[in-house]
DNA sequence: CATGAATGAGCTTTCATTCAT
DNA sequence: CATGAATGAAAGCTCATTCAT
């Protein structure tokens, strides 16, 4: 995999974003090469199969770009010097705070998760997070469950807040941060 | 809207009930007519066109007849005289029995979900179970928090199980099913 | 493999003759569905995908069905009763016959053949061809010669002069026939 | 047409070669642009388009130079003191041994041939081999046929041997330029 | 001269849908 | 009612070619 030249760099980028716009707006089913092409304002579907190997590349750039943009956006708000307690609320708290910020990524990132390929890194999410907990359960902080099961509940926590409000501009996230950082502690709180 | 033939309906029963295999063993993408009147025994696709008017009304009696059986199922499960408290965890309870009794119906749920037409009738589960937290903070089982927005979390746990079951066969769902009810009951008790 | 109606044979036929035409006056490379369709006066190239699973199937249609014509063609005309020279006298002439009631048929052959996927029924014809000589040597009819590869010299003659005879309409095919049955006795008699 | 700088000419030998490469191993379906490009180590097919005014005259280019090299070295073997039957012998063991020793040429020159657009040079060779044969029939050396038939045959023959060992590696050359010249010789030969 | 980005026409294939029988 | 043949739109993708730098 030779580099990239920087105009290859950008036009990926723009190629990418705009896929992310599309399968905000219309859904993983209606976003094709044709619309994303429109989207991105190129001439042609021809550019995209010319800058990408095929669709599972570009899925699989999309995703990891949305989760790059995640993770970095969660990584600066993450309270790194505290409790595992902590460290649990600035998840949480972080995570709404990126749907605000960047509400597009996020229902992308939902439209484009079943299609991607790359050996599912939701996975990955799931052992950080029970490591946290067990981190907790370990120092004290965290009563006695199983950290697997648990985790899945807080990321379940987590994904089912983001569609809910990802369909539901309605909703108030101020409210829900609040409610959920609660909730969070009253399931995992010792004593 | 004339009333159904009974061969009519029977047809429409059969194709749904090939629909929801293919849905869950193929994933929505990979429905496509022929899938369908194959899996169902049919010779042709015109037949499916014929008794629904389009893609879209199958997809919406697909979601319609599961959330049906679903509907069935848990109702009958339910422990109605008892407290809310009581309800919640029946509720949660039949919930995960429904995805050892009926996975496929899952599966093909969640497939089927995101393009479904009908005006969301996650609404109505919402509805239903911001209902039943209120009753539980009325009668003083429950403690203070806003109904609608625990109501979110409630279901985000019933479908991240579910997502996680559906995806992770290993997964103990009576360990889940213990650990789920326990978490609940923490985040809403009284005190 | 279900039999297939009596429609659709008629239709794969049509579409076969149809590709037969297309290949002759076009070669290879410029057969697309679109012309063959045109051709087939059918208004959608989707109905050739209907038909056949892929290019690859029409191109093994193709091919099997120029074989089949040809070789029934060469059969009727096949002196069984007599010597192997008079087997192999038969077969050239009936060869250059076929070419003069079947160019185009001769024409798509050699240009669909680079592109069949059954493993090389050329062989098939080599193998056959290997046999007959040293049927004819055993009998003391040949001269000693390495039927193998003198195989191969008698297919080359009879593909040289087709291919010369598809490109120049001018040479006169029964003064080729009564030369190339005179050089191949030469080369291959007793004494 | 103006002439061609020393670069130019470099830069278009360079791109045939790698274009013979490519059609030796690949086949002509599967040659573009782009695979020619890498082959030669250019970063660009624009460059192939700048030297060659289309993908035709690149065709026309590789022919042109494998009839070159071909020639040159079948004429440097040919023994032009002697006799019709010697040069002809001389011709055809010429032809075996390039292939020996430049099978990538022998095999791209059969891909290409077919889409050749120069007014036919297979015709030159045509010509040539019925002068030879007619010149023999003057000298006596060779017996009363038709020179143009018997040339189609000669050239049928070695293009049939060259088709056959392109595609089995293990046929016997050296076997198979004895029996070609024995065959070739009583073929033609007086009385 | 060489580069690499961009273009648009063309390809095969799949799909839901229609329609005569 | 059911069948299977036919339809045409849309998809992803490849290709030779063009052009600014």
């Amino acid at each position: 995999m030779r580099a990239k030249s920087l105009t290859e760099q950008a036009r990926r980028a723009q190629i990418v974003a705009a896929a992310i716009e599309v399968l905000a707006e219309l859904g993983y089913g209606a976003t094709s090469f044709k619309q994303i092409a429109a989207r991105a304002g190129l001439s042609s579907t021809g550019l995209i199969s010319y800058h990408f190997k095929g669709k599972q590349e570009l899925v699989d750039s999309v995703y990891a770009e949305v989760r790059r943009t995640f993770t970095e956006f969660v990584l600066e708000r993450m309270d790194h010097s505290a409790t595992a307690a902590g460290e649990l609320r600035a998840f949480l708290s972080a995570n709404l705070r990126f749907l605000r910020a960047h509400r597009a990524h996020m229902v992308a990132l939902a439209q484009v998760r079943p299609h991607v390929s790359a050996a599912d890194s939701a996975d990955d999410d799931h052992r950080k997070m029970a490591d946290l907990l067990r981190q907790g359960q370990r120092r004290g902080e965290f009563r006695e469950f199983d950290a697997d099961t648990v985790a899945i509940f807080v990321l379940a926590l987590r994904n089912g807040v983001l569609a809910r409000a990802g369909d539901h501009p309605e909703v108030d996230l101020d409210l829900c941060e609040r409610e959920l950082i609660t909730v969070v502690e009253l399931a995992t709180r010792r004593g």
